[in-house]
DNA sequence: ATTAGCACTATCAGCTGATGAGTGCTAATA
DNA sequence: TATTAGCACTCATCAGCTGATAGTGCTAAT
């Protein structure tokens, strides 16, 4: 088990042109995937500095644990700490070019035409095939979802299908078995009961609010509504099914930036585990906003040479879910950053969209 | 483009003893995937033949085009050809262990306890974990599916949610808009209009029929009539949406067994192209059985160094979808081959229970 | 018809020395 | 005092060579 890192500290003072130089290796080593050399970086940087400066300069930020060297007579590439502090001080928010905006706006309102599914599908496709990295999105925590409407329909005399439509147009389906043949008319009046009850509520309220009625209710004698608190506690006893949507993984195989990265592996049989991604997708300490988490403070090891940068999307009201992408940790953070944050937003602003058409 | 060859010819007849010596090289082959050479076949065969006569024989197979060598000095290994002849002349229909079919058995039982698409899955997954290989489904055609029952209900104004149930278990929902506003009352006699009328018909009738009564009943002016016409209409007018189920894709990059693949990508890349698969999986000549296509026997180009097995899969009345698994063209034939054979047989065993549980 | 023997050949692992990129150190310099 | 030129040194990579190995095809002997 390696130690967790919550998260790199970087608040050294570095003088000016320390940082430039550093700065300097990290752009070169995103752009060029190759370890830096002084002599080339000399040129590059532009600062009039000869590359025994430069050198000593290096060997500053190697002491401070900024820069590392895979062998001795190679260049040096950026540690994990350089990366969180290239993030953290030097990449600002950074305008998405007009027709990168254009083109996420465009392709989410493409696929968002029917289910809130399709339009998570799309979205994680998209994002997978801008970065060519590997794309998260956690679906909505049918947990948090508002109920809009819920119906049961009487497939024979053993079972019933449930359909539950949540605010933000998710439709769950399920089939549960009943010991008594119940009528579809009394199973209207059943759902309209239900719904009249429990309108606009939270499926977590609701089902709190049932059980509570179940224990209370025990003297009562009413058919009714023991029935329909008893099949709404079967309705709403839904699978907890964290649903998590993954594209691009092929990236992690094929894509050039992914070349230096052992443990491709690792982190495909990690993406089976459906509940541990989700998990790690929605472990989420800031409240909102971008959050990026560099190499080794990844939790999980097989991410901890990678950055995962996520960002979550919400309705009007409430944090639906997250979506992220996963990267070799030199990626380009100036483009891939706003790119997440942008997604997210309009992925936010879709579902909302959504969510408020119903009257 | 690479010309398509139907299926390998293979009658020339061979004598018994090259017969002999062919089985144990691609035997060999199948067991140690590298090439197999005349001193150690003279070893195995145990046949009281030396290497020196073994080359005479492996020297005529090359001949008549069922070995080939990647370069003078390496062993022999067998074409696509011989393997046609092996699957064809050779195998026989093998007993799978019982252990298999246990493992088998249970696994469905498991998985299939909700909704079909469940079941397909778990049982892709399955196959997928039992060859290492890379396994492929597709979903009953929603065309040819029976309706079960058909079900709206009004969600705004403007949004009505059909809920459409198959006889095998599937459960569609779409979303569609409306212009008047309907309400419940009038939804719900529509939709016991709907099925009463159209009650185990499968959807292809049913939208052929309701496109004919919209011709018909222009004259007519029964304002119910008309209204479920035309909702049927837009109900039954599921997206042709061709779901595909693909499962151990990592094998592909992983497994020893694909190691000399060198288009791994171009297959990956396929395999985005649902539809595409959807063809290959569901194009059939014969009309029952396993069906067997081996390296350029395929149509694909990028499956042409693979050999894809594949079997159907039905409920009591009819062919609902494909299962399959593409490996390499030196798979074990001798197992794998029963191995999907039985696994469909179970789905098929599996969604026949489970859609003749309705009354 | 079979086989022993031999010449031939391609691959592979291991070694070699050359190359080149990059460093660290030291002494000279501004 | 900070910078820099110069130089020795290190190490990964690569081409080229080696012998060992495993296979073949052919021919002549059985």
């Amino acid at each position: 088990m390696s130690k967790t890192v919550q998260r790199l500290e970087t608040k050294e003072s570095i003088d000016e042109r320390t940082q430039r130089v550093l700065c300097g290796i990290i752009r070169g080593y995103i752009t060029s995937n190759e370890p830096v050399g002084s002599r080339s970086l000399s040129k590059t940087l532009e600062m009039g500095l000869s590359p025994a400066t430069i050198r000593n300069i290096m060997s500053d930020l190697s002491d401070m644990g900024f820069l590392m060297q895979l062998h001795t007579s190679a260049g040096r590439i950026p540690t994990d700490k350089a990366y969180r502090f290239y993030v953290d001080q030097v990449v600002v928010a950074n305008q998405l070019t007009r027709k990168l905006q254009k083109r996420i706006q465009e392709a989410t309102k493409e696929g968002g035409m029917n289910q809130v599914e399709d339009l998570l599908i799309s979205t994680t496709r998209l994002l997978a095939g801008l970065t060519q990295f590997v794309c998260l999105t956690s679906s909505p925590r049918v947990e948090t979802s508002i109920l809009r409407r819920i119906e049961f329909i009487r497939l024979s005399s053993q079972q019933i299908l449930v359909v539950l439509v949540t605010r933000n147009g998710q439709v769950r389906n399920k089939i549960i078995a009943t010991t008594e043949d119940l009528s579809q008319d009394f199973l209207n009046t059943v759902s309209s009961f239900l719904n009249e009850q429990f309108h606009n509520r939270s499926l977590h309220e609701i089902r709190q609010q049932i059980l509570e009625s179940m224990v209370e209710d025990k003297e009562r004698y009413d058919r009714l509504l023991a029935q329909a608190v008893r099949l709404g506690k079967k309705a709403f006893e839904l699978e907890d099914a964290p649903e998590v949507y993954i594209e691009g993984q092929h990236n992690l195989i094929f894509s050039e930036r992914f070349r230096n990265l052992n443990s491709a592996r690792g982190l495909m049989d990690a993406f089976e585990h459906k509940s541990m991604i989700m998990n790690l997708l929605d472990s989420t300490v800031e409240a909102d906003g971008i959050q990026i988490y560099i190499g080794i403070e990844n939790e999980l090891e097989s991410l901890q040479d990678c950055t995962m940068v996520k960002a979550q999307y919400s309705d009007q009201n409430n944090v639906l879910g997250t979506i992220g992408v996963i990267g070799p940790t030199n990626m380009d953070y100036q483009t891939v950053i706003p790119v997440v944050d942008f997604t997210a937003r309009i992925l936010s602003q879709t579902i909302t969209q959504q969510s408020s058409s119903c009257d």
